[in-house]
Order: structure tokens, then C-alpha cells, then sequence
RNA sequence: GCGCCCGUAGCUCAGUAGGAUAGAGCACCAGAUUCCUAAUCUGGGGGCCACAGGUUCGAAUCCUGUCGGGCGCACCA
């Protein structure tokens, strides 16, 4: 980034950057030392000024020295900084910096160059980060179950982007197990159907939804009747690619009302038949990191079939895991678990670190397949940073009474039916106002009410308000300016403070992946603009459209517009679009 | 029995890689309104950050233990 569009913050931890390497050229700080914990941050207090650091604290004993002699050398320093008005020493060593308003009104003119790449990071170095979330099994359409973990992982894959990351969106789909054999079989029941067969009552063991039916008309005009009196052996295999890709397109649509698009549907059957499990077996017993052996019963519950088998087992407790885990069944196929870690090791080739979304119920699993990546890490040497992050179930309410659902009558709540009630946006924007590993309730009534009590409406409300504004001015002839920007002061500047922490919130989200982070800034930043609203309410002078003084009034229409700008910025990285009208 | 997650205001939740006097909304109390969008606004009360130790300049945050809640613990997927 140039050093003209250097954002703020970003600027100032430079300066402190360079006034500790001033320090350590003049031998006041040895050479050498670490700084990594060395904050540049926004104070919580005004009163405290605009930035605070911590580095005469934190530096002090490396340096031998003490706190507050380190931040007067430091102090000293920072003064020569055209941007830094003053510099003070409080508490236990704290510097405090205040601004100058010339500086924060540089930062609104560094918005209006960004535009809408303002808060871009270059921080990722692009790093290939693989993002693999959604993979629901492809045997029905998405439900409300699976839709939380689809959001956050959009937003997680859209957020790393814009921190600079290069980022594969990835959907494994599970092609290969009994399940896809069951939905096969139900696919060929309708088929049946389709025919004008009776098939009855659909039977115990296979799935009932009606989304199967359409699956039996497509296979009667593909197959004819060729299917009808063969036996199960000669219709099974057919069946099972047919029924899974008409899922896998039911999906892709269902994710496309989401705004969902990944960039790689990778196939658990195509895996197992390009050996990729087999190549992984040979390569972690190469290191002695797979061997044959037995898996003790199960401590504090008793299994009246237990029965002790030898089997190939993963040394997962070499990583931190309880308990050895088997990668092959008795009958020699591949366990979940098995097709999994080949599947990582095959995700890993072609990139630099790995996310898995999961739903808590997954949370056993997560032990093992860390420990299949690190064991991966250690015997190729090549580190491979995992994270999988835990997405927590959704509890569906309508006006405060759940919703019933029952997976087995195949009566559950579609993801399609809830994004046609309420919009994309508002499930979007909604799923990420709670962080990720609490429970979250999503009422149907609540999340379109138009109140402030609705952070969706919130936000989107203030980009409204502002959109109208200038639509306002548009009309009364008055355009936004940057030429009476000195006008600006004390309370747009306020605004304007909270706007310039976007680029370091993106950061920090992105370095937690954590993109709730971004939808809780936008709603501070949403409560900011009201706020300087509401001054106009007691005080005509300060609203944005000052009639008799076009100066100010482009001014305002000035910062208006960066405002909005930013709140279209942090949408964009959630995946919601802003509206100009409510 | 073991593992993981969680415990912050009456309620729902934040808390920025350990920072200064722990925040917001709802609810409650007291006020405001000829308004660029009142689709509200201003002010106020309200806390042993579950509990007890520890680490350090400093802990809601990290470590240990206890209590309480949730989830998981098969060659399932």
C-alpha cells in the first residue's frame, strides 16, 4: 500500500514502529529485542486521547530498564510526528496519542481514494487458505440445520479474502457411504412410482421426503424401463449416481439463494477410487505413524457385542487424541475417518492452511482428524496451520414458539422456504449477530422487524438514511465536497474515528476468523452515524443538510458518503448487499 | 469414567491475541417530540465477570482445582 492511501491506524503503528528503531539507534534500547507484543490500539476512554501503546510496559524489563523512563524516550520521539498533536504518560507506562483533526480528516479522504477497497489487507501474503464447510450429505435439500455453518463459512472464506488471503471455498460431499445407498434405493422406489406402481407407504429405511419424486420422473425418462425388473445389484450402482448428482444440483441451487457459490465440489467416492486412502496408508506407515492393532471396549459404557479386532490404527494419540483411531473397517473398506484424512492430506497439497466448518455435534471428531493433519505436518515437514471451527445449532422460533421439526416424517424446515420468507440478507446478517460456538435463536417475527432492536435493519437503516440524504441533496443542487472538510468537527470527527478502526477490525476478524467480529463493528459504526443524526434532532446546525451553507453541508455530505461507504464495505465482506431504500 | 464447549447486569449477548473505572440492547425509572426518514431521542439505577488458588507491572481473558449447564465418547456418518 502506497503511503498515500496508508490507512491510519495502520500509519501510527508505524510511527511507533520506527520511533523504537530511533530508540535502539541511539542505543536507548538494546538490539534484538521482541516486539510482538507491542500494541498501537484505540483507547476505550476518550478521555485517554485516540491511540494508546503499550510499549514502554511491555519493553521495560527486556530492556532493563523501567516503565516510565522507556516512555519518555519514546514520548519524545512521538512528538516529532506531524499527525501526533500530544503525547502523554499514564498509569503504569501507557503512551497516550492524540490526533490531530488534520490527520482524521486525511482518513476520510483515504476512504474516498479506496473506495470500496477501503480496509483491504495485504496481511494474508496471499496465503492459500481452503475453506471446506457446508458439505451436508447429498441425500436432500439444505435445511435450517445446516445453514449457520453455510454462512460463517462464507463469510469466514469472504472475509480472508479481503485480508489478503487467496481462498478456496470446498464442499466434500459424502458419496461414498451406506447413506448414498439408502437414497438410492428411495430414488428407485419413486422411479417405480413414476411408472404408476404402488409403492405404498414409503418403508422404514428409506428416506420419505417428496423432493424424490421429481428424482423418479427425471429417472424414468432418462432409463425408460429399464430398471423396472432388474435386480438390485444391476440398478444399484446406476441409481446411486444419478439420485447424488440431482441432489448435489438440488444443493447448489439452495446455496445459490444463500448467495453461496464454492469453488470446489470434491467427490469422497472419487477419491476412494483414485487410492488416495491406499497412498495415504502407505505413506503414514512409511512413518511408522499407522500399525496393526487392537482398540480397547470403550470405558463407562458397556457394549453388550464388543468383541476385540485387529485393525489398522492411526497412532492419533501421538497428536493429543484418547484414543488410536481405526482408518479400516473388519471387511478391509475405509471408515469415515479413513476417507477423511485422505481427504485433508489431498486438500492440503494445494494449499498453505486449512478450515473446516463443522456442526457441534462433530465436536468428538475433532481431535482425530488434528491429529491426521499434524501427523501429515511432522512426517512431510511441511507445516500445514488447521483450524476447525465449531458452529452451534440454530433454534428456530416463530413469535417465541418453536418450530417443530422431524427429520424422521422428512418434515423439517427448509433452507429455501426460510431464505424465500425472509431474504438472504437478513438470514446472512442474522446467523453472524452471535458468535459462532454459543446457541443462537432465529425468530421468524424478530429478524424482520423493523426496529433498532434488529441489528439487520440497523445497519441497513443507517446506509438508507444516508443514501436518501444524498438523494436529498442531489435535488436541493448540493454535492459532497472535501473542500470545507475544516469544518468538520469534534462530533463528525467522532464519526469519523469510528469508521477508520474498519481496516483494523478486518484484521484482527481475520486473524481470530472470526467474521461476527464484522457485523458487530458495523452495528457500532451504525450506532455512531444515528447518534450524529439524532444531534440534528435538538440542534438544526449540525444536521447534514444546513440550509444557507453549502460549505458545511458538502462537508457532511462528505463524511455521509464515506460512512456509507464503509458499511458497504464490511456487508460486502458478510455477503449481504446494503439498500439504498427500506 | 474420559474429552470438548460454555458460565459476564433481571433477560439476550459483546468484550478487539493480557491493558487503564467491564460495555451494548431489552426490561425498569424520569424526561423529550412543530424532526434532513420518529422505522424515535436524552438521562438514570442496576456487576464478587460461577467459586477458590496461581502466573505478572496488570487477568473477564492465561494455568490448576471445584461447582453448574450443554455436547460428544463404535469398525456410525
Amino acid at each position: 500500500m502506497s503511503k498515500a492511501t496508508k490507512t491510519i491506524h495502520a500509519a501510527m503503528a508505524a510511527h511507533v514502529s520506527s520511533a523504537l528503531d530511533a530508540l535502539q539507534a541511539a542505543g536507548t534500547l538494546p538490539e534484538g529485542i521482541e516486539r510482538g507484543n507491542v500494541t498501537v490500539e484505540p483507547t476505550r476512554d476518550p478521555a485517554h486521547g485516540d491511540l494508546a501503546t503499550n510499549a514502554a510496559m511491555v519493553l521495560a524489563k527486556p530492556a532493563k530498564t523501567n516503565p516510565r523512563a522507556l516512555a519518555e524516550s519514546l514520548a519524545e520521539e512521538l512528538r516529532k510526528v506531524d499527525a501526533i498533536d500530544s503525547v502523554e504518560i499514564a498509569g503504569p507506562g501507557f503512551i497516550n496519542l492524540r490526533l490531530s483533526d488534520n490527520a482524521w480528516r486525511d482518513e476520510l479522504r483515504a476512504i474516498a481514494a479506496l473506495g470500496e477497497t477501503y480496509g483491504r489487507s495485504t496481511v494474508g501474503e496471499g496465503t492459500r487458505v481452503n475453506v471446506e464447510y457446508v458439505s451436508a450429505n447429498p441425500t436432500g435439500p439444505m435445511h435450517m440445520g445446516h445453514c449457520r455453518g453455510a454462512v460463517v463459512g462464507d463469510a469466514l472464506a469472504g472475509l480472508l479474502e479481503f485480508a489478503g488471503h487467496d481462498v478456496t471455498r470446498e464442499y466434500y460431499v459424502n458419496d461414498a457411504g451406506s447413506q448414498v445407498d439408502t437414497l438410492a434405493r428411495s430414488a428407485h422406489l419413486r422411479y417405480r412410482e413414476a411408472h404408476g406402481q404402488d409403492i405404498g407407504d414409503i418403508p422404514e429405511g428409506y428416506y420419505p421426503g417428496e423432493y424424490l419424486k421429481p428424482v423418479g420422473e427425471a429417472a424414468r425418462e432418462r432409463f425408460g424401463d429399464t430398471y423396472l425388473e432388474a435386480t438390485e445389484s444391476e440398478w444399484l450402482p446406476v441409481f446411486r449416481g444419478f439420485a447424488v448428482e440431482r441432489m448435489i444440483e438440488l444443493i447448489k441451487a439452495d446455496l445459490a439463494l444463500l448467495g453461496i457459490e464454492h469453488d470446489l465440489f470434491a467427490s469422497e467416492a472419487e477419491l476412494q477410487a483414485a487410492g488416495k486412502p491406499e497412498a495415504a496408508e502407505a505413506w503414514l506407515r512409511e512413518h511408522d505413524l499407522v500399525y496393526d492393532g487392537e482398540l480397547e471396549a470403550p470405558k463407562g459404557k458397556t457394549l453388550d457385542d464388543w468383541e476385540p479386532v485387529e485393525l489398522p490404527l492411526f497412532r492419533a494419540t501421538r497428536f493429543g487424541d484418547d484414543q488410536d483411531r481405526p482408518i479400516r473397517k473388519s471387511d478391509g473398506s475405509w471408515t469415515y475417518f479413513g476417507a477423511d484424512l485422505a481427504y485433508h492430506f489431498q486438500k492440503a497439497e494445494n494449499a498453505d492452511a486449512l478450515i473446516d466448518i463443522w456442526g457441534a455435534d462433530h465436536s468428538g471428531t475433532v481431535k482425530r482428524i488434528k491429529a491426521a493433519v499434524a501427523a501429515l505436518t511432522e512426517g512431510s515437514g511441511r507445516n500445514v496451520p488447521f483450524d476447525v471451527k465449531l458452529v452451534q445449532m440454530v433454534q428456530l422460533l416463530r413469535d417465541g414458539e418453536p418450530v417443530k421439526m422431524s427429520k424422521r416424517s422428512g418434515q423439517f424446515v427448509t433452507l429455501a422456504d426460510v431464505v424465500r420468507e425472509v431474504g438472504k440478507d437478513v438470514v446472512r446478517f442474522t446467523m453472524l449477530t452471535r458468535k459462532p460456538d454459543a446457541q443462537m435463536e432465529f425468530d421468524f417475527a424478530k429478524v424482520v422487524e423493523a426496529s433498532k432492536d434488529n441489528p439487520v435493519f440497523y445497519v441497513q437503516y443507517a446506509h438508507a438514511r444516508i443514501a436518501s440524504t444524498l438523494r436529498k441533496a442531489t435535488a436541493a443542487g448540493v454535492a459532497p465536497s472535501a473542500d470545507g472538510l475544516d469544518r468538520l468537527g469534534e462530533e463528525e470527527l467522532a464519526l469519523v474515528k469510528v469508521a477508520a478502526q474498519f481496516p483494523r477490525i478486518v484484521e484482527s476478524a481475520a486473524a481470530a476468523r472470526e467474521p461476527h467480529r464484522i457485523a458487530f463493528y458495523l452495528q457500532d459504526l451504525a450506532a455512531a452515524f444515528h447518534a450524529f443524526w439524532n444531534l440534528g434532532n435538538d440542534r438544526p446546525e449540525m444536521r447534514i443538510l444546513v440550509e444557507d451553507d453549502a460549505e458545511i453541508t458538502s462537508a457532511r455530505l462528505f463524511l455521509a458518503e464515506r460512512i456509507g461507504q464503509v458499511v458497504r464495505n464490511g456487508l460486502a465482506i458478510l455477503g449481504v448487499e446494503a439498500v439504498d431504500e427500506l
